[in-house]
DNA sequence: AACTATTTATAAGA
DNA sequence: TTCTTATAAATAGTT
């Protein structure tokens, strides 16, 4: 959208496509807390780049707004439940509880066929996290198999974070 | 950022907000598809307006999404709730449902923990979770690839947009 | 990180 | 809501 016009496909160059999801990523949260204000709506966006950095914007918490989210999908969703009344919101919880559990576990399968086609394709040893659990056995251990994912976890090796704008919800710790 | 600056403010004129708010929230939701095409990022954004109408966009599924999100914050507190003599059919088959598909998931889950066990065995010694006992029974059938996918485009959502849902490859007997 | 030539997004008005 | 259009913003390629 500027020298010259781009067709919206993934962009080849790895430096320019980092260069690119910065600005692009500063102009999205940007216009996302400009939507929130000036409609008074509620909005979150969570993006994570290819490198599994995170990033977010949220107009109140983003908790909150997938708590929300969870209500509105689960509540007036695919599930239509009529004559339910307020003493049943327990049962709703227990829904919602199953379907981050499958949405958990779904993640997890994703990772594990990842560094499946990793072990299988590469000749090299390839570094399994050891601590890659189950996440529905019972209450959701906090110590997920988070960092599986290609770059490690560990302190964000923040490259271009010099973000000023983003407001956060609860702080992540990671 | 037009005809005339405006100042990111509430825009008082109920009719002028929402005429905004829906000009806006599509351009936003375009720009949030771009970022994830150009850029090759994941990204999630959920809206609410201020009547509580729903938008959403998603690279992946929204779940999904708030998986990862949940692996890189704190997970929420273990929703729990006492004895509920509820008589619901239709609750309970949801939750035997997703009960189900949380079992399959896990299960599937141990195979694949089994299955690259069994390859870094076969090659260089790799760090596996400890709580996997291989077993080795009969060669698990590697099933559908069912998950794998990571991006597929969210709808467009000009209204109340769902789809929810866990999706989940066709039941299988392992 | 800056700089701009251009493309986009969009505020007002119809 | 949709379209039009003048203007503000965003941004692709360059330095």
């Amino acid at each position: 959208m500027a020298r010259e016009k781009i067709k919206i496909k993934k962009i080849d160059n790895l430096t320019a496509r980092q260069v690119t999801f910065s600005k692009r990523r500063r102009g999205l949260i940007k216009k996302a807390e400009e939507l929130s204000v000036l409609c008074d709506a509620e909005v979150a966006l969570l993006i994570f780049s290819a490198t599994g950095k995170f990033f977010e914007y949220s107009s109140s918490s983003v908790k909150e707004v997938i708590a929300r989210y969870n209500l509105h999908s689960t509540n007036l969703g695919k599930l239509e439940y009529p004559s339910l009344g307020l003493q049943e919101e327990k049962i709703m919880s227990e829904i919602n509880a199953l379907e981050f559990k499958g949405a958990r576990l779904m993640e997890e399968n994703k990772m594990l066929k990842q560094q499946m086609l990793r072990l299988s394709n590469d000749r090299t040893p390839v570094l399994v996290d050891s601590d890659v659990h189950v996440a529905a056995e019972e209450g959701v251990s906090s110590e997920s198999a988070a960092n599986v994912c290609s770059c490690n976890s560990g302190p964000p090796a923040d490259d271009d974070s010099s973000d000023t704008s983003l407001k956060l919800g609860p702080p992540c710790p990671n």
